[in-house]
DNA sequence: CGAAAACGAGGACATAAGTCACCGTTTTAG
DNA sequence: CTAAAACGGTGACTTATGTCCTCGTTTTCG
């Protein structure tokens, strides 16, 4: 686990063998099964967690029952709730493993202290939050903007690779749209 | 204009005269007329802005030509293109001041320089922008989980005095639903 | 391995919301 | 000050999408 994250963090910034000592020291590995939750809404969430293997899902849950997807999270991308990681707050979402999955996790203090000795860490998180604000912004931009059909061609573009891995109605809800619609979209694409 | 600022700047975080000194060297003032652009699609945006009196909106346009609003912008509020700020490509939106304002602006290199000799001042930018990216992604979940008027009901709480202050189809426009519906569920409200 | 659950497709129907058109009132700008 | 534009409301009609259901196939897990 810590070793995926060994190989990615150097790819993304240049650090320093010092710099990995440092992650390792105060890294946390953990193995969730297919189905777990890593968080659970009313939870605080804990850690800034990097997925170093499997696939997760965010999502949130409305009064009557009704679950949207957030986020999906892959191997090599990072999750947490921000509200919640930076004011301690019970966060609203749920995190759950759609497939078996291997993190690498720190809590707020260490990761803290990684940011005041880990030269140019905070200008990279700085950019992976910008990054995140953007396509935030994206989703925003498309809900308002465009229909079924466009958003599912949107997702497509926007996360490759995602479709072939989660079943049709997660796509569903991550776009706010009925399972049933989107079928209808893809077949009706496959034959023209 | 820049006196507005300063209060604003005073209430919010800790500054010194010295602090204060520095804004006022790199601040750039400027009016706008009603209906006037501070940013076109196309442009670079070359400034983070603060609206010290006054009222603005972003939109962004589809090929076919709708209008999409996606920031309101009331005096005591940060305006800018993070995507076009910081990687000096062209923004797809477009700020129009909805009423005569006035702004003072800071290119990116005098922020930076604000950022490395005003100590906090990066931290509270840091809190603004987490802030944002929360809100953002309430309205993707608004998006996601409401109906029309669910949808209406959460602008009105989330942003009052927004409503009083622009038309109803700015309104609409924000909330990506069409003027007519927001106009039968305002008169239905009414009536019960 | 085998029963149970999850899944994708598709038909029939319901409905929230969009579109278009018109009108009276208010605001704007020359 | 006045003509033109913008605005909010509302009726009539259309439509995209949701909901409910059934069915055959695939996947999961004990």
């Amino acid at each position: 686990m810590f070793a995926e994250f060994e190989k990615y963090i150097r790819e993304q910034a240049p650090v320093t063998d010092g710099d990995i000592k440092l992650f390792r020291e105060t890294a946390i590995e953990r193995t969730i099964r297919r189905k777990d939750l890593l968080l659970q809404a009313g939870e605080i969430c804990r850690y800034k967690t990097f997925v170093s293997k499997g696939f997760l899902r965010t999502y949130r849950t409305t009064e009557n029952g009704n679950e949207h997807i957030m986020q999906f999270s892959p191997e090599n991308s990072w999750i947490t709730d921000p509200e919640s990681f930076e004011n301690f707050t019970p966060s609203v979402y749920n995190i759950e493993a759609l497939e078996r999955s291997e993190v690498v996790m720190w809590t707020k203090k260490d990761f803290n202290y990684l940011f005041d000795n880990i030269s140019g860490l905070k200008a990279y998180s700085d950019k992976l939050i910008s990054r995140n604000l953007h396509r935030t912004r994206e989703r925003v931009f498309s809900a308002l903007s465009s229909n079924a059909e466009e958003k599912y061609d949107e997702f497509i573009k926007t996360y490759p690779g995602i479709l072939a891995r989660v079943p049709l109605h997660m796509v569903a809800s991550f776009l706010g749209v009925s399972r049933e619609t989107l079928s209808r979209i893809r077949h009706a694409q496959v034959k023209q």
